[in-house]
DNA sequence: GTATGTATACTAACCAGTGAATATACACAA
DNA sequence: TTGTGTATATTCACTGGTTAGTATACATAC
């Protein structure tokens, strides 16, 4: 039955995510993936070459949203830059008090196959991370900030720092304090960037 | 042959730490440990409960060097505290460059077992990074600096942002910026300090 | 009537943990 | 000095369960 073949792909994704993220990636089996997913594992196998793929799949399948929903964040915040970035953070602590929080998938998953430097999930992690850094650093060059991509990477280990931290102690609060170290961080060198303009002629 | 206990034991968790601190947790079988180790499975089981009592013994075993090598560097380390803390980062960079580097024990199990809340094993890393951010904090605190808790946890987020980022993109430079963005809060803090005492009488 | 998609049933390997037996060292009695 | 019991330490062989991946056949749509 040739369903257009979407919707069966996407099922297995869906299942797969929410078991992986779970669970962890080796803990999940495909046989588990597939009956999430209301099918068999032979089936799932059509669509997938193997579980690689699938963890391929699932991580590839988040990077978009996951991206979309900083932006809303950042978007949606009121007051500067500083302010902004801060919202993320207070933002994702809102999402760690979540039972069903369990950290990055990406990061996660790095770690789960730390053994194996050149799977494709962990590429499509390290996409992700570089995705969200470029936006920090394109937003903080349109601020004049004088090194905004060293700023930006400042704010990418405060949120993986949370991550890891958060999900080791199981106390959110770690992210607000991650997010107003990311202030204080951007705060500074909006300042250098105008005690330097003051000195300019004109 | 009761050899004093002490030989066996310690060398199946010498074994058990190459393996899984290289492997990950799930990947390696207590076969594999028992072999690396010299002996078989059995003997293995007659010194540890299960394999979760393996793992929880084999972060134990990690604690105290961790901690004593951190405190090296911070010692070794010349210049006040934000350049003795961004020694820790600089150091830590030279060894995330060698190629047996896998990031941070600690947080590699707290990601593998994420799932298991209560795993002794991730109890034991939440101790280990508590027993850091205390020694930060005592150690701010004896520099004055006001809140000296809230800067110790944000030496934290950077340092374990860092095994994240630098294990997913094995790209170690990012420790050193961190350490960059370390130094720039303890002297933001210290300045804070030294301000408000230069509004005291005397 | 051929592409696409799904299911049943299987393999071959792996893995955490155990039962039963054995070997060694040492304390203590003869 | 020699015999013996006991706690410590180790091995071989096994179980019951799980797992990634496959061979083969069947169904549906166009």
């Amino acid at each position: 039955m040739p369903r257009p073949s979407e919707p069966t792909r996407e099922r297995i994704i869906k299942a797969a995510s929410a078991l992986f993220y779970s669970e962890g990636i080796r803990r999940v089996s495909v046989d588990e993936v597939a009956a999430k997913a209301g099918l068999t594992k032979r089936t799932l196998y059509y669509h997938f070459r193997s579980k690689d793929d699938l963890v391929a799949a699932y991580l590839a399948a988040r990077d978009q949203p996951n991206l979309v929903l900083f932006r809303t964040w950042f978007a949606d915040a009121e007051g500067g830059v500083p302010a902004k970035v801060e919202a993320i953070f207070r933002n994702l602590a809102r999402s760690a008090r979540h039972p069903k929080w369990k950290g990055c998938g990406f990061l996660r998953t790095s770690a789960e196959l730390a053994n194996m430097p050149g799977h494709p999930a962990i590429r499509i992690g390290a996409a992700h991370k570089k995705k969200f850094e470029d936006w920090m650093r394109a937003t903080f060059a349109a601020e004049g900030i004088s090194d905004p991509l060293q700023l930006a990477r400042q704010v990418l280990l405060l949120l993986d720092g949370s991550f890891a931290v958060v999900l080791l102690h199981r106390d959110a609060s770690y992210m607000e304090t991650a997010g107003e170290a990311v202030r204080a961080l951007i705060e500074m060198a909006l300042a250098k960037r105008r005690s330097r303009k003051r000195q300019l002629p004109g």
